[in-house]
DNA sequence: CCCATATCTATAGTCGATACAGGTTTAGAC
DNA sequence: GTCTAAACCTGTATCGACTATAGATATGGG
């Protein structure tokens, strides 16, 4: 049996997100030593391994929570997993497409200034004038 | 002179943002009319289209008080424009590279799938099983 | 047996908004 | 001039996914 600690360095979670994570549900409540410490099984550690990675891959807990309940039962058809990567998939190509198009943007500016005065810097310009942005990149900032 | 909700239709930022944004300080207090509402006057939509245009670009709030500090006095030399700006580049670029590593790995994923049962779903076993991945993709989801 | 380290709980703060409740002002139709 | 619906006001709470802090308790190596 492992504690919080050890857990925390098996999987690279830090300690308060474990118990924010047991605190939301993500995670059953672990059981206790008898002075009241956290203990964790190998089985804890797959799990919060699983999240980890889900996590790494873009996932929001409420993803993950869907996944857990998926993984948890291994007779159900795969089709509702399949549907959550997909989702995931064409929200990650979307934020792809926006940074593009806000590098090409921040290069084109940084690329026009001549680090003269204020008066004459073309960061600040573009950034008061979207006429003279050569993409649309509205919303391109989120996530 | 304009009202909020003038302001927000003309800048695309939501009222709610507006108000916030002056709470925040990022928008000097607005005049108010006989009847305690705020009034806007054109400075005050273009100082807040800056704002929105370099949201969308990314820039945290912070920095879009510091290039407004900059934007506000023009005889001073743009390097510092120009740092901020170079900053959020080099931050979209890594972005950009962890999204594409995430991308790959999803349709990976996603091609692997047979679209059995879970037991035999390779998105979950993707998800629990870290070596499975064919690229390092830690940290990649955020921002 | 001591003490540094780890753990416990509970609460507050982060960022960038967004939502809501409950009240007031304004603008347009009649 | 009056009515009413829409827009506005303030203050507070909520979101996601943590992170930080304070003050108390437990554990483990020397």
């Amino acid at each position: 049996m492992l504690s919080i600690g050890k857990l925390s360095g098996a999987t690279g979670v830090k300690v308060p997100t474990i118990r924010y994570y047991e605190q939301i549900g993500l995670l059953p409540r672990a059981g206790r030593s008898t002075g009241n410490q956290r203990l964790y099984d190998r089985p804890a550690v797959e799990r919060l391994a699983f999240i980890r990675h889900a996590r790494e891959l873009g996932f929001s807990l409420e993803d993950i929570r869907e996944l857990l309940a998926l993984a948890d039962d291994p007779e159900k058809p795969c089709a509702a997993a399949d549907l959550i990567a997909g989702r995931q998939l064409a929200a990650v190509n979307a934020r792809l497409r926006r940074l593009e198009a806000l590098r090409d943007e921040l290069q084109r500016m940084l690329a026009q200034c001549t680090s003269g005065r204020i008066a004459d810097c073309r960061v600040i310009e573009v950034l008061g004038n979207h006429a003279l942005c050569a993409h649309d990149h509205a919303e391109a900032a989120g996530a």
